[in-house]
DNA sequence: ACTCTCTCTGCATATTTATGCAGAGTACGC
DNA sequence: GCGTACTCTGCATAAATATGCAGAGAGAGT
């Protein structure tokens, strides 16, 4: 599930960059342009993709979603802040930071409102982010391995 | 055909307040409200329609064009100068402004860049547009009259 | 009057997009 | 190990949209 979770992302991601850069006036185009940049889908997975980054079309182009604020624009000032993720237990997450600035980091992933997340508390380098249980501690940590690439 | 083109653009601006006023997800309740309005269209005019005003789709909704730098806007600031528009001859549009600003009315219709015109003169409250011929002293006519809602 | 041109429309259907269904893969609990 | 739950995928096809074609209507010219 991890391994294919990392599949889609990228390949949605690849959606919206073809859209911004060319010109492809349906979804059979947007597969032929994907399998060229190396991605295997069909038009029935681009049609799921593309709603769900909610893409717009109008006549024979496509409308990329405005520039949202999406959680992930939270963490534009702490990218780099974030060295480590652990798990401690199925409901605590540990993630690890450059010395003074979990704070920072802290309130970037409250700001997020992830639905997974109850509360977490920050020390000096080290935050603390509790989940109701192990399945939520695990999407939260693909969440955070995928915002901060480790 | 003035009678039709008159249909036809009531309807568009209608279709524009209905997906902005309410959320008709597919053609087919499109059609449905415009009738529950009290016009008559299918869903390929509608189709046309939609694809004519460039209206976006995205999963259930339609999105309205964007306010757009139409040449409609550079008469934003100079509606309400017109009073009249007649036509002299076969190839010359007299457009009667109020006292002075003539010349502001002629500068939005010189630069709305429209085909049909062949060049303007304006005095203090008289533009006299100058056309190729008379098709195209009618369609600037019927562009004047829409803009200025005379 | 007739003819031509242009615009728009509906019908029928081609094209495009969305979705039901079954299956695969992964993770987790027992 | 097996069973369950979840996510994603492709196939087939339903649903939605676009478009070819013929025709209607209006206006202008002769």
């Amino acid at each position: 599930m991890a391994a294919e979770l990392r599949q889609s992302v990228p390949r949605r991601a690849a959606i919206l960059r073809i859209i911004r850069e060319s010109t492809v006036r349906n979804q059979d185009e947007l597969v032929k342009a994907l399998h060229k940049q190396g991605f295997e889908a069909t038009q029935s997975s681009v049609s799921r993709d593309l709603r769900e980054l909610g893409v717009a079309k109008a006549g024979d182009h496509y409308i990329p979603p405005a520039e949202e604020p999406l959680p992930s624009n939270h963490f534009s000032a702490v990218t780099n802040f974030v060295v480590e993720v652990k798990t401690a237990g199925d409901a605590l997450t540990v993630v690890k930071t450059t010395t003074g600035t979990a704070q920072s980091v802290a309130v970037a992933i409250d700001r997020s409102d992830w639905p997974e997340v109850v509360g977490t508390i920050s020390g000096d380098d080290t935050i603390f982010v509790a989940t109701e249980d192990a399945r939520a501690q695990r999407k939260l940590r693909e969440r955070l391995r995928e915002i901060f690439r480790i």
